[in-house]
DNA sequence: CAAAAAATTTAATCCAGATTAAAATAATGG
DNA sequence: CCATTATTTTAATCTGGATTAAATTTTTTG
């Protein structure tokens, strides 16, 4: 049977080993760049031929934008997790930043680092800008509540944003799995990225 | 006459045409992404023909390799003036991310995102690496030279680096030539980047 | 255990975009 | 102006890696 779209979410054996797919995907892009790394490439590194990529997704293309929705993903999750764990906004940025460095560095990893969004094709495209503006309004919302409640100080909250997510975002650049620079990243990361914002 | 590495310095038109070369191709890596920008799209920018931009440069591998080395270029520009400038290490640190940052964001730039450095043949690789790596150093020196000194606390500088650097580098993600968020960035950007340093 | 379905491979094709060679045009210097 | 050199274009070719179809192997299920 082609791929298909059609297929029940109960099928937890094709949807464990697309998701070892992607993570293969994300870490060879990350690792060897775009135009470096073939299906070729992540094939061998689940033991695979480049054909057989095509039985879970219909092209390279979409192994890319599946990677970028895995990417997304993840940090929706860190967001809604430290939002529900309360506390002022400070807290919640701190907790945040917490939880989406461990996934990361963490065996949810690697996330595909999202450098290649305008090659996507247009509803792909406009789908994962879509996740990524609404990830960084959630965010400079979190950095407006932490002003508004006297725990983060006065400040650009849209550069702000910027800044930390650019510093986030590319952890995968320089962090290549290593577990004794992952315990440091978790260590070290929510405070540096936290620690200007005190009020 | 064929694309010459014999070619004099004193020759002024050429530097100056294949600078505007490299500043296009930097656009459109950094709009389109790598994958995304064929050489027509880097010579329609330039009101020339694909095949003319071989007149500048060896094939697409030197395209990119070339577009790295101003990028590291002007990083190495504003470390030096930053050092040269004095101060206490803080001071210094600040002095960098402005001078950087206005360059990125002003009429030098766009400066490439160095997102393709693993498909760079091998020689070009290790010199780009040697680029990024040096530079690291240096500015993680600057920070040690801020603990020394007491304006900047105590910290993990090898972590802080990353962070910061990857605030900064991912820059180009997000501004796309707007003058006046090019003015916000100048303007927040040095403060925010380093108000967590302070001792 | 025998069908049926799922997963993978083998062996081609296919193609966008890089690359090249030769010709044409533009600039420069005596 | 002419000759020479610099720059660009036109018109091909070339190619790595994506893609596909059909055959094969593996797994599931009744």
């Amino acid at each position: 049977m082609a791929t298909s779209l059609a297929r029940k979410p109960a099928d937890s054996r094709f949807a464990l080993k697309r998701d070892r797919m992607l993570k293969a995907a994300a870490f060879c892009f990350n690792q060897k760049g775009y135009s470096g790394t073939s299906l070729k490439d992540v094939a061998d590194q689940l033991g695979l031929t480049d054909a057989a990529l095509y039985y879970y997704v219909r092209n390279k293309e979409e192994l890319v934008y599946q990677c970028y929705l895995r990417a997304a993903e993840v940090g929706r999750e860190a967001l809604d997790r430290a939002v529900a764990d309360g506390g002022n906004g400070f807290d919640q940025v701190r907790r945040y930043l917490q939880y989406h460095i461990a996934i990361m560095v963490g065996d949810r990893g690697p996330v595909a680092i999202m450098s290649e969004i305008p090659s996507l094709q247009a509803e792909h495209r406009d789908e994962v800008l879509a996740l990524s503006r609404n990830h960084s309004t959630r965010f400079e919302a979190m950095l407006e509540r932490g002003i508004a409640d006297g725990s983060i100080a006065q400040c650009d909250v849209r550069m702000t944003g910027n800044a930390i997510m650019g510093a986030l975002n590319w952890i995968p650049k320089w962090f290549h799995g290593d577990a004794t620079i992952a315990q440091n990243i978790v260590d070290e990361f929510p405070h540096i990225l936290s620690s200007g914002l005190k009020s």
